[in-house]
DNA sequence: CTACACCCTCTAGCAACTAGAGGGTCAAGC
DNA sequence: GCTTGACCCTCTAGTTGCTAGAGGGTGTAG
């Protein structure tokens, strides 16, 4: 299958699948004869998985890592667990992050009497000594 | 007042100020005979507005849109809250998706029986018809 | 006079792509 | 047989918001 045909199949970009292989993440596949890229069922497989991934947030090197541990497949699980949970852990953070931003800024939108700017709470939040 | 104190004053780094210069964010100061940055108050507001907006989470474009509009202090202040509103609705909107995600991420982590790879619920999840 | 902290410019690096230049290939339709 | 258009190739540079390094100059304290 062609590079074309592939990125239809997982939703992916051309571009993004050349830059794939570029950082060693997908195995650069077989050529045709005028220099095509010529992928497989595995290849398709392997960025079928990419993708999953990405989709649930997980960093390229966290993909790699994962890529690798899913070949092993009478290893322990224990370090895919570690990755995921560190990711979550991770992902709670950011919205724990952004919900103290989300208050903050509707706090101060809130207080915005729409006058002129020279009033404005908004720039007055910000720049509380520029007044 | 030197880079260094500057960047003291505003909890900055002095590379980060010196970026900001290159971006066009903060007016280039005075130099020393020595050819050092020599600030003035007036640097110092501008930079501490920066900083607040970025913690605040706008981007240096929005940034550099706030800055603008503060200048004028007659003219009304609906594009202030224009920026700020369409920032709060991004936020608002990333903490849906991270939301969503970190579900889902819980969902696959709690099915996983700490067994092997090969039926380890989260590489399965990962990918599906690679078993 | 010699450390040492500070300052300068310029360039390259990070994540994870995306977009463009400047070309080659291939099948369909006239 | 020839053109048109969709696809493919490589290589480079751009995005955001810094950060880190090389390779040098300055200023002050002991």
């Amino acid at each position: 299958m062609k590079i074309g045909e592939l990125a239809n199949a997982t939703s992916t970009k051309v571009e993004t699948i050349r830059y794939y292989e570029s950082i060693g993440l997908l195995a650069p596949p077989a050529r045709s004869a005028s220099n095509y890229r010529d992928y497989g069922g595995e290849h398709l497989n392997r960025l079928s998985f990419i993708r999953r991934a990405r989709d649930l947030g997980f960093s390229l090197e966290a993909v790699r890592e994962l890529l690798a541990l899913s070949d092993n497949t009478h290893q322990s699980c224990e370090a895919v667990d570690l990755i995921a949970s560190s990711h979550l852990a991770e992902v709670k953070r950011k919205i724990q992050d952004l919900s103290a931003l989300r208050s903050e800024l509707g706090r101060v939108i809130e207080s915005c009497r729409h006058g002129t700017i020279g009033d404005c709470k908004i720039i007055e939040t910000l720049a509380p000594r520029a007044a």
